[in-house]
RNA sequence: GGCGGCGUAGCUCAGUGGCAGAGCACGCGGCUCAUAACCGCGGGGUCCAGGGUUCGAAUCCCUGCGCCGCCA
């Protein structure tokens, strides 16, 4: 039976390069997931965009001198072609700086406000009398009342690590123009996420069983500590402005309106679609208001309550988007699959001492497929791990090419040696012959189970478990000695051998997907596995935006034990992976921490 | 200060009450179809320490030590 499956994946800042900590953390464990689903069948739509708000994008363009837009701009590009490289196949990747997320934003917005979960309080915060503007806790720096760092930010002391108010610091200044600010009165909205206890403690116990504990654990525990109404606005103009009469110069806090993307970007995929001639426009409705729907999103620890907590509040207040839509109400998230950090080498990824693998830049020098395995193989599922330049080599040398790559190389190359080039016809099967073939088919149920319950690390292990004992089977029935004498036995064992390669392909596909179109291509079959990517350019009515869209359509492999028929005829028989010296892991283990070249 | 996580073989890690596991590394052997890849056998552990519960604890509880994260 067909499932419809909703895919959220965290919106990136657009204030500086993804790391391979973002790609493990969200972006390739949702993709896995994706792929797995489609080829399952099921109706799959996986949404995500660049976050182009808040302060991390205001100070670093301030910082460079350039425009906000400007700096999103230069990110967004960037993160569609990482997408692309990676093989991270968004239905629709767009950003939160378009017409129709500020609409939908304000429309979520207002209909809180209409049904009284929104409450108005007044608040102090600093303000520069020079600039004549209030200042985000991040652009007020002063000295460390703990430490004595004279240059700690409002919000955060960089060397001690204390969590600061702005008010705390001693000798205050603006980060704008160096001047002493005053603290001034503002009046802001506020979620009042009270209103929503009790409903929030029955979703969250009804999902225990559902959510990883990790991600249970955090969220029971961030509920029993108290929910306290949240600031929704701030005093910016950079960002959604705040639709309310009396709140002009305010837009809406970043928090608030980022996980909003969720909705709209998928009221956009559908739009486009309609555009496109493939569609009605309204297929959004079916992931948010049918609730048979399953959505899932995918982020790191650190968004935990926003998406177990937050957004489900906002959901429950909003309930639908138009009350013209019916009696509807938001689809809740499912499952929230969220990660524990991955640590380079030691220590934890920083992208302001460059400790950090760049995604743009180790995909242009590497097989993606190999960082898709090794970010999978060390995925920290449910604790934090470790990546290491060492361990990577290792393990492409030792787990792709030689476990998985020569195998399928040492059995395509035998068999088209001594069967012109074709799958050649079986015999009769052995009971050890009907045994692997039977393997390769649990092997795939049991990769389903622990798919479609995003167990990715061991889904990943159990492929490969089954590709070693291929090896094993391969071994031991000597094809290359019995060929001398009996080339009919020979040919049924090679077929068996292909059959299971050819289900294991299957079973990768989803994680590998570069190199399973390769092997795909090798065994004869027409068809892509990767699939096809295009960027558009979007106009609205004032404004033009780049998103990168996914044809799921272009892909035919489906998850289903191989039927490889013989008389096939293999192509362009190649090793799949290549292996990588161990001066690799050296030399770019002596790039980290220093100065980013270019 | 509060909450939470982690501590298992040389390394990276799995293991939620029933004889301590995997991969790598190391030692020995087999094979030669394959990218010196593949396959088999072996050595190697005070499961951080101490106490408790239990017929039985790496696992559950308490205390301590060490590392890490979140919050205040």
């Amino acid at each position: 039976m067909s499932e419809r499956i909703f895919i959220g994946v965290a919106w990136p800042y657009a204030n500086g390069p993804l790391h391979l900590g973002h790609i493990a953390g969200a972006y390739l464990p949702a993709d896995i997931f994706a792929r797995y689903h489609r080829m399952k069948g099921n109706e799959v739509v996986m949404v995500s965009g660049s976050d182009t708000h808040g302060a991390p994008i205001t100070l670093q363009a301030d910082k460079e001198g350039v425009s906000p837009r400007e700096l999103f701009e230069r990110y967004h590009k960037l993160f569609l072609q990482v997408w692309q490289q990676f093989g991270i196949s968004f239905d629709l990747y767009t950003h939160t700086d378009t017409e129709n997320h500020h609409r939908i934003s304000q429309k979520m917005f207002l209909r809180l406000k209409e049904r009284g979960y929104l409450l108005v309080q007044k608040q102090l915060q600093m303000y520069s009398e020079a600039s004549q503007r209030f200042l985000p806790d991040r652009y007020v720096i002063g000295t460390c009342p703990h430490c004595g760092y004279e240059r700690a930010r409002g919000d955060q002391c960089e060397r001690c690590g204390s969590l600061l108010e702005p008010t705390q610091l001693l000798n205050p200044r603006s980060l704008l123009d160096g001047t002493t600010p005053v603290l001034k009165e503002t009046e802001h909205f506020f979620l009042d996420l009270p209103a929503f206890e009790e409903r929030l403690k029955s979703y969250v116990s009804e999902h225990e069983n559902i959510w990883r504990p990790n991600v249970h654990r955090f969220t029971r525990n961030y509920l029993e500590q108290g929910l306290h109404p949240r600031p929704i606005t701030r005093d910016l103009d950079w960002g959604i402005p705040v639709p309310v009469e009396g709140f002009e110069g305010k837009v809406l806090y970043v928090w608030f309106e980022a996980v909003i993307g969720y909705l709209s970007a998928t009221v956009e995929w559908a739009r486009l679609k309609r555009d496109e001639g493939r569609g009605m426009g309204d297929e959004w409705k079916e992931f948010w208001y049918d609730e048979t729907t399953k959505s899932f999103y995918f982020i790191g620890k650190d968004n935990i309550p926003f998406h177990t907590l937050i957004w489900p509040a906002e959901l429950m207040g909003v309930e639908r988007l138009d009350d013209a839509d019916g009696n509807v109400k938001f689809v809740l998230p499912y499952d929230v699959p969220a990660n524990e950090f991955l640590n380079l080498e030691g220590d934890k990824f920083s992208t302001s001492r460059n400790w950090a693998v760049w995604a743009h830049d180790v995909v242009q020098r590497y097989n993606p497929d190999t960082f898709r395995y090794y970010l999978t193989a060390i995925a920290p599922e449910t604790a934090d791990t470790e990546f290491t330049w060492a361990d990577f080599v290792r393990r492409n040398n030792d787990e792709l090419v030689g476990w998985w790559g020569n195998l399928v190389h040492r059995v395509l190359t035998f068999t088209a040696r001594n069967f012109d080039g074709c799958v050649p016809h079986p015999t009769e099967l052995t009971d050890r012959d009907k045994e692997v073939l039977q393997q390769a088919e649990q092997m795939l149920s049991t990769i389903d189970n622990l798919l479609s319950t995003c167990k990715f690390k061991r889904a990943l292990a159990e492929a490969m478990e089954f590709v070693r004992s291929l090896n094993r089977y391969w071994d031991e029935q000597q094809p290359w000695q019995v060929v001398k004498t009996d080339k009919q036995r020979t040919g049924t064992v090679c077929y068996v051998t292909l059959r299971a390669i050819d289900s294991v392909k299957v079973a990768l596909a989803p994680f590998l997907p570069f190199t399973c179109e390769r092997l795909h291509h090798m065994l004869g079959y027409e068809g892509k596995v990767v699939g096809d990517f295009e960027v558009q350019e979007i106009s609205e009515t004032e404004r033009t935006h780049l998103a990168l869209i996914y044809k799921p359509e272009s892909v035919s492999l489906r998850w289903q034990p191989s039927e490889l028929p013989p008389r096939q005829r293999f192509r362009d028989i190649a090793p799949l992976f290549a292996k990588l010296d161990e001066k690799v892991a050296e030399e770019e283990k002596a790039k980290l921490g220093k100065p980013m070249e270019g």
